[in-house]
DNA sequence: CACTACCTAACATTATTATGCGATAGGCTA
DNA sequence: TAGCCTATCGCATAATAATGTTAGGTAGTG
């Protein structure tokens, strides 16, 4: 027996997803709430197996309510609802630890298939939803900033420099002249508008030049 | 009607994935291949909507073929087919644009209807695979390396060098002697291992004391 | 061909860093 | 209370780095 509990500011729906839980075997609604004003006390009360948080609430909305309960409880699996796929929800409802983000336009069956999912330690997602995550995913990888049109012996240097080689060991590493190097990283400091070493790796770093 | 390519190595699978997806109203496999070594020319020649690609293939695997078809194609749908949720080609599979990730075993009907939703922009997932990206995700935001017992005061120090201050700079920024950063800086050289700012920067960014 | 960009190199000067040694003072704790 | 850590500051010196200027050779482009 799956135990549920439901948060949802919504009577309407509050009332309609309580009675299609509890109308299926397997499932029951130990109590729905309008609100998390007190959802730690609640969770620690009725020991859910899966909660259903609505994002949209007034008050202490859905991603607080989740933190709180993430504060005290990390195995409950909390599914989130909501309308949109918005972006910003999606990331913070990830990071603090949703277990799954389903549209609340998800037909009845398919929601008590993705219940049954979220606690089996599956992460039920609409597919629009997985489509966000998916971006941010690629988009974490791929996000380079401009590459101030370095050359491909300053970027040799840049690296070397990251590494923390002093001009020295560049000039021994590539084959030049010190006064070759120095000329390079004078031109790189140009280019990336910074006049120090440490200034320049940290540029190289915050746009993944390196 | 929706045109697919397939690539699986397995006989058996490729015949009954053909079989199967022909037998269903709206789905038309174009064609079906054991590797990817002409990926880039079939895609051409074909221009499927969407493409089941098996990700364990002998020669060029799923992985590597998807990369290939990204190189020409951004828009063609690709579904990973897996035996299993394995971390590494989640990830790998997942950067480099894949559509959906599911595994074999998905049953036959579950399977049209993520080819359906590959197909209009969602990203299908086998619930397994969706918590291992979520893991991914949650992870990449907390992974903080060491943090080498730094005191409050060097640490401030650490920050003002990885935004380029000169010793001098900091001396003033935080109102005290600029042989007072010295000292600082010396005692957090001996902390991270290092010798110079730029190897200084290079760490504080890796291990995200930053 | 003139122009531009890149890689190379040298010389000179000043600024900044790196390192060593020493010292005072406050706070914590065994 | 003695011992330890942190934060503060000073002095001195050697090593590096930053900046300015100049310049030869190569390659590509309008």
């Amino acid at each position: 027996m799956t135990k549920l509990l439901i948060y949802e500011d919504n009577p309407q729906l509050r009332e309609g997803l309580t009675m299609l839980i509890n109308g299926s075997d397997g499932f029951e609604v130990l109590s729905a709430f309008k609100n998390c004003n007190n959802v730690e006390d609640e969770v620690r009360a009725f020991k859910p197996d899966v909660i259903l948080m609505d994002i949209d609430m007034p008050g202490t909305n859905g991603i607080e309510g989740l933190k709180k309960i993430r504060e005290i409880d990390t195995d409950v699996k909390i599914l989130m609802l909501t309308v949109f796929d918005d972006n910003k929800n999606v990331f913070d409802a990830i990071s603090n630890g949703a277990n799954g983000y389903v549209l609340k336009k998800t037909p009845p069956a398919r929601l008590l298939e993705y219940i049954q999912e979220a606690q089996t330690g599956g992460a039920p997602m609409t597919s629009s939803i997985a489509t966000q995550v998916l971006k941010m995913f690629s988009s974490l990888n791929n996000e380079k900033g401009e590459d101030y049109d370095l050359s491909e012996r300053e970027k040799q240097v840049l690296q070397l420099l990251v590494n923390g080689y002093s001009y020295k060991m560049i000039a021994s590493e590539m084959f030049i002249a010190i006064d070759t190097v120095r000329s390079h990283i004078k031109k790189i400091y140009e280019k990336l508008h910074v006049n120090s070493k440490s200034e320049a790796v940290a540029k190289a770093f915050r746009n993944k030049i390196v």
